[in-house]
DNA sequence: GCCCTTAAGCAAACATCTGTGCTTACGATG
DNA sequence: CATCGTAAGCACAGATGTTTGCTTAAGGGC
């Protein structure tokens, strides 16, 4: 017998290889062991050969920034709801959902890992992390230009992303009922700035 | 003179060791040059042969934890100041003063990313969360036996404790003037949980 | 002042990560 | 169907990080 069967596909092509990578990436940042999420880890769980995620990506952290912007824009709808609380509730609620699975909680774990870590990058990091802010930033322009008087950028930082993010990264459940609702709640209720309320 | 001064030390004392070790994780951290801030690198700019950082804390992440802890201890005496609001007010400016600078975000941004490499360090995680939240519970019970109603530990959480670890993970500086006020505010006057106030 | 425990220092082995030259399958293009 | 460019896979080498056995200085207790 041909032991040869036509789809004995010896080498993985590109796409199969992105997304491989893009999997074991995943996998390896929510199992349970404390996997070691380094280069050769990830390839050899993937079924890839290292030197190609080396050649493609380059660097851990630029193959998790990758792996994060893919996720983030698959998965961030932005709703329209014409109002900038309805907006910011319905951010909220996908936030809240997401840090709800443990693979959510990890995603945002790789955002902080992907950031440039020297010292001397902050403003890069800070750019970074602006560039993850940007259907914040959206929802922002879109309430400016029906008029309405969104809370500065700062302020949705504090109140808003500060707590999901947090909770991400140390595992906290967020309470179980109406937590959006809350957040959004207390962040256009309170006072702005010094001086800009009040 | 005694050309043979009393230190004439070839062998650093432990306590010396543990001294310059520290010392050689905040320079390393600070170090313009994107400092690998590995433990042969850290041995080499303490002047202490690796090995003994290698067998006092086992691995990167321990001694991190144990950096950031004694300096949290140092700079956090945790004041006394006879009110809620001025208790908050001061935990607040100690946790933004230690943000302020980019090594003390670097360090807090270190510990809060470190990977569960070891199964332990899951709980060295959570341990040094936990003593940060002891202080946040210490006011609180103060403040309830002089009879003033705190916030719950959760609110706290995310308004006092979020915005600053956000900050510190991702290199945003705190605004320039008034910000642990700022932050006190806006959890004093805010609602609470659904149904505690208003 | 002597002894004894502790831990620093040294050297070498060991494991792991990172990078390079090369071959060749894969898919596209004509 | 033939050819070509791209990138995956392989093997190996170099660098770096981690661990271990041993020796011995340092400091404390008797």
């Amino acid at each position: 017998m041909t032991s040869k069967q036509p789809t004995a596909r010896i080498r993985k092509s590109p796409e199969q290889v992105r997304s491989a990578v893009h999997q074991a990436v995943i996998d390896l940042l929510s199992a349970p062991d404390g996997a070691e999420l380094t280069i050769p880890a990830i390839a050899q769980h993937a079924g890839v050969n290292h030197t190609s995620i080396y050649r493609r990506w380059g660097s851990r952290e630029a193959l998790l920034a990758d792996v994060v912007t893919t996720r983030l824009e698959r998965d961030s709808p932005l709703a329209d709801t014409g109002t900038l609380r309805g907006d910011l509730t319905a951010w909220a609620e996908a936030g809240v959902a997401s840090i709800r699975t443990p693979e959510g909680r990890l995603l945002v774990r790789a955002v902080a890992l992907s950031m440039p870590s020297s010292a001397d990058m902050q403003t890069e990091r800070a750019q970074h992390f602006r560039r993850r802010l940007h259907s914040i930033e959206r929802i922002r322009e879109r309430a400016t230009a029906r008029g309405e008087h969104p809370p500065p950028l700062e302020q949705i930082l504090d109140q808003l992303i500060a707590p999901l993010y947090l909770r991400a990264i140390f595992g906290i459940d967020p309470p179980a009922t109406g937590y959006p609702e809350l957040l959004v709640d207390r962040l256009l209720t309170s006072t702005g700035a010094p001086g800009t309320a009040r």
